[in-house]
DNA sequence: ACTTTATTGTTCAGCATTGAACATTTTTAT
DNA sequence: ATAAAAATGTTCAATGCTGAACAATAAAGT
């Protein structure tokens, strides 16, 4: 509270930031909304999509690349599976690992929410002009970088 | 799929939200460590940090700018409530209102999550010059009115 | 005044997510 | 070869969040 600035909402970086997190929550509530008609949540389509470019990845890797625990995969893939969406198939050289992948239905589902998400995007990104789009990718890629790189210890 | 783009992930906004995504997902797990000391969660520390900034807030007010349910409020509150976190009394004039305030230890535990708080985004934000993080907030600006714009009704 | 509608907060069932503990299998160390 | 360590997936209790139904109160319409 001895810094430049007397309260955090007065601090620039500290205001950017909480802009990033709103805009972030409420995209997610209307992705929700826009593919509540497909019978499925963010979570799924997350998952929907990376099984559709990394196929017959295993459900660590799947995990990591979502950022969420393996646990949360343990609960999610056996829903996708029992509609038929994936294929969980055991790794032929490693008993321990289950091989992922989409199944035609889910493939097809898959595109229709990718052009619906797409959509989405692109509306709500339609009055930032692509330079500063990269700009920010680019902002956030230093970010992402620093945060992962400090995960394991959290004080200096 | 008939875009100008084959794949989602070949579009530059599509990309460039991923990341923005990305880094709010690990922000928040890191935020979640960083404050974990302190016995609260992120969710709590948005609550507290706005009871801090709006003392006399009404629930209804909260869950707004959360961007949250009342029902999630009506949960929290009561938790933060027993730990002597806050108080909530019931407006003079209107009876249905609960106005919410700090007490002391609870003035004293948020300013020392704040501090947690604004250290991390600093040393996350810390490779990003302040003219790039303007940059962010005002695209964030942006996304933020569409989003906000386009809620009732999500399809064109 | 009286009825209808809207607002505020609560409760509840349902689902996503986590972290810890566990079993199985693989890898590494000795 | 054998033991120790690591990796993969599962289960479980705990918790956050939601939307719908509800009770109490206030505001608006008649």
């Amino acid at each position: 509270m001895n810094e430049n600035q007397a309260f955090p909402w007065d601090h620039p970086r500290f205001r950017s930031w909480i802009g990033v997190a709103r805009a972030c929550q409420l995209m997610q509530q209307a992705m929700t909304r826009a593919i509540a008609d497909l019978d499925i949540k963010t979570p799924h389509l997350d998952i929907l999509i990376n099984l559709y470019r990394f196929d017959g990845i295993s459900q660590q890797e799947l995990a990591r690349k979502l950022l969420v625990g393996r646990s949360n995969m343990s609960m999610l893939l056996p829903q996708l599976e029992k509609r038929g969406l994936i294929e969980r198939r055991p790794d032929g050289k490693d008993k321990r690992i289950l091989r992922l992948s989409l199944t035609k239905s889910g493939r097809d589902l898959t595109m229709q929410a990718m052009a619906i998400q797409t959509g989405l995007i692109e509306r709500t990104l339609s009055q930032t002009p692509e330079d500063r789009c990269l700009q920010v990718a680019e902002a956030m890629e230093d970010i992402i970088h620093i945060l992962q790189t400090m995960e394991p210890a959290e004080e200096a």
